[in-house]
DNA sequence: GTCTATACTACGATAGAC
DNA sequence: GTCTATCGTAGTATAGAC
């Protein structure tokens, strides 16, 4: 072969990582392949020796995204790191950068429209990280309604167009939350 | 004129409406000019004659489903009406319609993507909403937390592929907000 | 105001050369 | 595996007849 297969999966993990940037800041659906492609430098063409349809990518960056999501956010029996995680999911540079982000509050409702094998795979580790929170929280309750509670605040804050308003919002669901640990 | 005036705003009311539902559905953005008049009966060029662009669609869009959202979710000195509110929004049958549901949770992502000024209105009827929970609730903080909860809640459970996690989540943000409440 | 027709661009996807 | 070229469709928007 005239590509090393490394070389394959090198390029497959580049239009990943491009591909989860470009749909957490601008949507999935609104890029392109051709766009996709051409931003890590290759033609619109190549694209079908990687995934057989655009749907295909889309499973791959979800997977991906949360698989990502659990390891940055996920907690084993620690509870200051559960509230190191919150203070830093709940920021204004969280906010700001959603193509850097999470990728719930940013294609939350991308995710809800697709294919249920798609919502299959993001119901498995949403689970995972309620889990992981349930547990150091010792409330399966508590771990969904937090879980809940700040994609919802980093859904609220990226509409709002006001940099203080957003902070006040991010403070507010910290706080409440703070209190929510505190009195369990 | 051939047509009245009214018919003008009659059928600026149901392109609206018609608009609103699929948007919230399926996404704004993946649907199209054609499809929107094609639903309403009428054809695509028929469009312009009413707005300039599919954006000063979306942007008329966003704010009459804001308003409205704050027509039903707007409360006033009435503590147990916000509670009947939390119930019916935190609800499997708000989960499995989007299309005639709270657009907070169905557009925000597309939302918080779109110019300034639809985030400004987006805002400030955001706004209205939170003052009218905070005044009941006598808090700030609490009304930003509970309403990022409501949304997120619904967002989060839109994602899951089975029903029974669906109801976990909603049944979980609404006892923790209850509990939230009566502590206050 | 609505229609048909159209211009122009972009989309997802495929075929064949290298 | 990647390229260019292309097919077929659908997108936004405009022009002119009624």
């Amino acid at each position: 072969m005239r590509y090393s297969a490394n070389h394959k999966l090198e390029t497959r993990e580049k239009l990943l990582d491009s591909s989860s940037t470009s749909a957490k800041k601008s949507g999935f659906s609104t890029v392109g392949v051709d766009g996709l492609m051409k931003a890590i430098g290759l033609s619109g063409g190549a694209f079908y020796s990687h995934f057989s349809s655009k749907d295909e990518l889309f499973a791959a960056v979800v997977e991906r995204e949360l698989r990502q999501s659990l390891e940055r956010l996920g907690v084993d029996q620690d509870r200051d790191k559960l509230q190191r995680c919150l203070k830093h999911y709940l920021s204004m540079s969280h906010v700001e950068h959603p193509e850097t982000g999470c990728a719930l509050p940013a294609l939350g409702a991308e995710i809800a429209r697709s294919d249920p094998m798609v919502r299959q795979q993001a119901e498995h580790w949403i689970c995972e990280l309620q889990e992981s929170w349930a547990q150091v929280l010792e409330s399966d309750s508590l771990a969904w309604a937090i879980l809940s509670q700040c994609i919802g605040a980093l859904v609220v804050a990226r509409m709002l167009a006001t940099a203080e308003l957003q902070q006040k919002v991010l403070k507010s669901s910290y706080d409440e939350i703070s209190r929510q640990i505190a009195g369990s």
